[in-house]
RNA sequence: GCGCCUGUAGCUCAGUUGGAUAGAGCAACAGCCUUCUAAGCUGUGGGCCAGGGGUUCGAAUCCCUUCAGGCGCGCCA
């Protein structure tokens, strides 16, 4: 619908431009570019100057429905060519228009110079034979091509369990990933794990030195080392396998094979927290395989090559400052140890080599000091830097009674997902962790969790799912059929609240697009709060399922199935489940 | 000190990438269950969009600046 409307304008346009004696929209095309973003002009600092944009005119819905439920404003934007005032420029095109019968019940000029469409009523109901027939395909799109995109998100260190900080990067990526399919790309899932370097190192000393506690040795704990219960739990552990056999060996050896148990440990236990968050990688990328298979070699042999990395004081160093880094970052230590950057170089090497068209990075805001030689690495790959994102997602700030709890793993001081998983539910905590904006802090109180959960907005949509699936249960009872697209009398949805339905049914295409666009999934948290909003206001005002008027009640349950459909494929973009039923749950009032 | 993010109702946040009278939820107050699940609905109150300046037909949105909070600035990860 949009898209006609839009073509009918753009017609409409070139002929008002064509009958005023202008050059085509081609031509017109940089002075069509409205004044936009401002810059300091770098010649006279007290100047600004302006920069074009990119956005000559849109169409769009108003917030207000008196103004219709399509707004332009391109005789705004664009009565300057004309050097007439916007209205009468309006007027011109509306002239022009060419509209397909019965789509539009009036267009109106308002205000400054808006154009305002009314969508006939009788037009709506046309929307929902292709939801109905679609099914969860409704809103899929080819938006993205087919385009290989890679997202890799969590990627926490296999040292202690995931806190409620990863569990808000695990919601965003997956639900971006989620969302990124259904706009036609096609997604990989990946978690990188950092099982290789000095916090392994550290991980293993811990577990070993309490081993040796465990079995009577005193010991002396290291400054820096994980101080967690699950250290003591894993050293019981492997004395219960290998008994006292680690005690004999050199330290150097029982560091490394106690750093390897409770590395692959952890890493199990993560990808179950994770599972039971309702996230599943494709891949789980190994940064010890990159020193392995020798691709941390390649990768810096070639950078050596192209000038990329060079010796400096003893150590190699990438020369990020070359694509606007700050300064130049070691890659190869005086020791001649990598640092992180050169296990990271190869990892995105490798995705480079694995021909991805886009590579997105979620990273928790506390990176952000890595993004720009992250950044520069790629383009010294020759990997354009238009191809690589960083979605820095803010921390979370954990509080406790309104109290900020200091989160530390080696001190491990901080709550962990599972425990947050197991108090609120999984449903909960996703939605939960998808109501801000991922660059928005976001203050995660546990008793307020906790005394949210019954009144906590996921429900609330779960809540209208639920019903549609009730209403259908009871109009089986009373013998009411689901209707065939033929059978439904659709001119039957006339109500106000089955109008705004469907118009928020018809967004539905468009919010995929849009969100995907932005990489935003938590639109969807919103959307899915509009929808149920407007089923609830629906359901306790009008009857559905009437046993006494058939005909009525067949196309109701059309436009409620569709409704249900929709409201089951954003749930699943954010991967909450969307039940047939609600069952109250133990502990909740 | 420098860089990045944020500042919108009492609280937590949206605001579709410059549009018309800035929206939800929670909290507060007043109502609605003999009718498809009341985890629901209806109504009321609530705002210097942190402050100041600029850009233009038009700014919560773009630019500059001040203030406040968070994070980052290692041959740590």
């Amino acid at each position: 619908m949009r898209e006609i409307l839009n073509e009918a304008i753009s017609e409409a346009w070139e002929k008002a431009l064509n009958a005023a004696g202008k050059n085509s929209e081609a031509e017109l095309m940089n002075k069509l570019m409205p004044p936009r973003f401002m810059e300091k002009d770098s010649e006279n600092p007290e100047k600004y100057i302006e920069i074009p944009s990119n956005k000559p005119w849109m169409l769009e819905k108003p917030r207000d429905k008196k103004f219709g439920d399509w707004s332009c404003n391109i005789a705004l934007v664009n009565a300057y060519i004309f050097k007439q005032s916007p209205r009468q420029v309006a007027q011109t095109i509306v002239k022009n228009l060419n509209i397909p019968e019965g789509m539009i019940r009036q267009v109106e000029i308002a205000g400054p110079g808006f154009i305002n469409f009314y969508i006939n009523p009788n037009y709506w109901p046309s929307i929902l034979p292709e939801i109905n027939a679609k099914g969860s395909n409704y809103g899929t799109l080819t938006l993205g091509q087919g385009q290989k995109v890679q997202v890799e998100f969590v990627s926490a260190n296999p040292t202690g369990p995931l806190h409620v900080g990863h569990g808000r990067g695990a919601a965003t990526g997956d639900s971006l990933a989620n969302l990124l399919a259904k706009a036609g790309f096609e997604v990989q899932r990946e978690y990188y794990t950092n099982d290789a370097g000095n916090q392994i190192n550290l991980l293993g000393t811990s577990v070993y030195l309490r081993y040796k506690e465990l079995l009577g040795q005193s010991i002396t704990f290291i400054e820096n080392g994980y101080k967690g219960d699950y250290i003591r739990d894993i050293a019981q552990e492997i004395i219960a396998k290998d008994a006292d056999k680690w005690l004999d060996v050199p330290d150097l050896e029982g560091i490394a094979f106690c750093g390897k148990y409770a590395g692959d440990k952890i890493l199990e236990e993560i990808r179950l927290d994770l599972l039971r968050f309702n996230v599943k990688f494709d891949r789980w990328f190994s940064e010890r395989s990159l020193y392995t298979q020798g691709e941390v070699d390649k990768a810096i042999e070639q950078m050596r090559q192209t000038g990329h990395i060079i010796l400096r004081d003893g150590a190699w160093w990438l020369v990020s400052t070359g694509y606007g880094d700050e300064k130049d970052r070691v890659v190869i230590r005086q020791t001649g140890e990598p640092t992180y950057l050169a296990s990271d170089i190869a990892y995105h090497w490798d995705k480079i080599q694995r021909g991805f068209n886009k590579i997105i990075d979620i990273w928790g805001a506390d990176h952000h000091g890595y993004v720009a030689r992250i950044f520069a690495a790629v383009q010294a790959m020759n990997y354009p830097a238009s191809n690589l994102e960083v979605i820095l997602i803010q921390l979370v700030r954990l509080l406790r009674d309104g109290v900020p709890v200091a989160m530390s793993t080696r001190q491990a001081e901080y709550v962990t997902l599972e425990e947050v998983v197991a108090e609120v539910g999984k449903d909960a905590a996703r939605f939960f962790f998808m109501t801000r904006r991922h660059d928005s802090q976001l203050d995660f109180d546990l008793e307020l969790a906790k005394k949210q959960s019954a009144e906590n907005p996921v429900y609330y949509v779960q809540y209208a799912h639920a019903r549609i699936c009730s209403v259908f249960a009871k109009a089986a009872e009373a013998k009411i059929d689901f209707p065939s697209s033929d059978e439904a009398d659709l001119s039957l949805l006339n109500l106000e609240p089955e109008l705004e339905l469907m118009q928020k049914l018809a967004e539905f295409p468009s919010l995929v697009a849009g969100a995907a666009r932005a990489r935003e999934p938590h639109r969807f948290t919103f959307y899915c709060r509009d929808l149920a909003a407007l089923l609830h206001r629906y359901y306790n005002k009008h009857r559905i399922a009437d046993k006494d008027n058939l005909k009525l009640s067949q196309a109701r349950l059309f436009l409620v199935n569709a409704v249900k459909i929709v409201l089951a494929e954003s749930l699943r973009i954010l991967g909450v489940s969307a039940p047939e039923n609600m069952k109250y749950q133990e502990g909740v009032e």
